[in-house]
DNA sequence: CCTTGACCTTCCAGTTACTGGAAAGATTAC
DNA sequence: GTAATCTTTCCAGTAACTGGAAGGTCAAGG
């Protein structure tokens, strides 16, 4: 399929996709008219991309979930200690996002916006002391 | 405080914690001698930002956070509808999160890495069909 | 067949969010 | 007092896109 139709299904703007290429993240094979032809299994990649990269992870650290999602035949201990290691990442992002929900769900059950320059949740999440 | 001490506290950098102030997002006072001093209530703000700007949200929307965060008195329905969109989206981020992390686990459990080319648990995430 | 509009291509420049390094002043440790 | 370790500002460089120009391709309508 085509880059645009690949970028509706992948949630991902074309001009990524292709600079995607241009780093050599992801190389999808051509059509006879020159234009990128791209795979079921590739749409399936760059929606892995695009979320990953949307939940904080840096392109060297996509390429190697990447790597790892398309299993390059790497020695056993080095695929499990990567996806390990990965995977504790995963586990405190979950942890950070369940914090930051906390405090949303705090603002928006406590806090009403009258003005009142004491909104005591987020003086009992920010402190206020000066320390050294 | 000075700067690397909230940069330590934070696990911000530096660099990372002036250029926040350069575009507005979080000025300290200044000491005598013309140092940075943060106090305690800015290191959280700082902490807050660092995990925010690290789960994939832009400064922009770091920007709002944290005015949602300090309470900017704005009108009730405008904060409340902006926390509300961004617990959505932080909702959609942690069942993402556990997606990948299923898929990794996945990895860890059933990919042996000896050069099989044909994993079968990432044959079943990604299908391998071309389509127009 | 021809045009029109929506695709696609490459290339190059601009933006966002840092990041590194120089040059110089302030502080702390001996 | 002086060396090491802060800190300051400023300017340049990098990472990861993003926009726009100039031009080729394709499917639909007349």
């Amino acid at each position: 399929m085509n880059i645009g139709n690949a970028s509706d299904k992948s949630g991902l703007p074309a001009k990524t996709i292709r600079y995607y290429e241009d780093i050599g993240l992801l190389k999808p094979d051509r059509a006879g008219n020159g234009y990128r032809d791209y795979s079921m299994s590739d749409v399936h990649k760059l929606r892995f991309l695009q979320r990953s990269r949307g939940l904080g992870f840096s392109i060297e650290e996509c390429r190697q979930l990447l790597a790892l999602y398309e299993d390059k035949s790497r020695a056993s201990a080095d695929v499990k200690s990567i996806a390990q290691s990965k995977l504790q990442e995963i586990e405190r992002k979950i942890i950070e996002l369940r914090e930051l929900q906390h405090t949303l769900k705090h603002l928006v059950a406590h806090c009403h916006g009258d003005k009142r320059p004491d909104c005591p949740i987020l003086e009992s999440i920010s402190g206020t002391a000066k320390s050294s």
